[in-house]
DNA sequence: TGTTTTATACGAACATAATCGTATTTTCGA
DNA sequence: TCGAAAATACGATTATGTTCGTATAAAACA
């Protein structure tokens, strides 16, 4: 599968993946607890999709043993980054500015959030 | 339809209501040459697309002409901020200060843009 | 007026994602 | 050791989204 392909999970995908990069590495059964904790879903139906996932090379797993080891296989950042742009593009134009403004508006902000971008804003300005 | 599903368009959906956020009103021709114009699709495609979305309640449209006239029946910011939540929840772990940084971190941003952004934050700083 | 263009309706095909049942194998405890 | 529990593999089904061909009707026009 295409570099690019592998940046783009489906909703379900996404879910999986955040768990292997929460927990570094994890069995199909930890993955399964951790998802039918916050939805009802079927063993089974958690393990195809790791398998598909795995095919699809979006992760990857150790199968030397009974019980297969799976991590994520895509980097973090690089998938936020994609995605993000996704919708950046998709739903605000094109302006990530637009984006900010209203996920800021959106959501209270601790004042320690705050300072932690009114930092970065500032070294975006000295450029 | 619930109103919570109408929030969540398809991404081919999302594309016709850019339009049509940014037009008003527009006929199916004028929608797809939109289209057209950025990718390759079919004239009858982009007509069953948008006769769905009349189903949905994704938009609406005044059948009383030949050549019936369409308008989106969900409001823009609503879907942004629906969809952006959702962003939010499965990329970012709910954190929107992740998102924001993330954000103007990987595009350029004007000068104005950064002032636009600093005035906000400036308010939220007050609260 | 007769032909061509333009519009909608609608079904069918195709692609992808998601879900789960069943078969098979392995492990482990009574 | 034997049966229950746990693991993977895999096919089948269902749901949803996307695409387009064809039919039909209305309008435009030569």
């Amino acid at each position: 599968m295409s570099t690019s392909e592998k940046l783009k999970p489906t909703e379900s995908e996404l879910e999986i993946l955040q768990i292997l990069w929460q927990n570094g590495i994890a069995t199909v059964r930890e993955v399964h607890e951790a998802l039918a904790s916050i939805k009802d879903v079927g063993y089974t139906t958690t393990l195809k999709l790791m398998q598909i996932m795995n095919e699809k090379g979006l992760v990857k797993r150790d199968a030397s043993m009974r019980t297969h080891i799976y991590q994520a296989a895509v980097n973090k950042e690089k998938t936020q980054h994609h995605l993000l742009n996704k919708v950046i593009h998709n739903l605000f134009g094109g302006s990530s500015t637009q984006l900010v403004i209203q996920a800021l508006g959106q959501h209270k902000t601790s004042p320690e959030e705050l300072q932690q971008i009114q930092t970065l804003l500032d070294e975006l300005k000295k450029q």
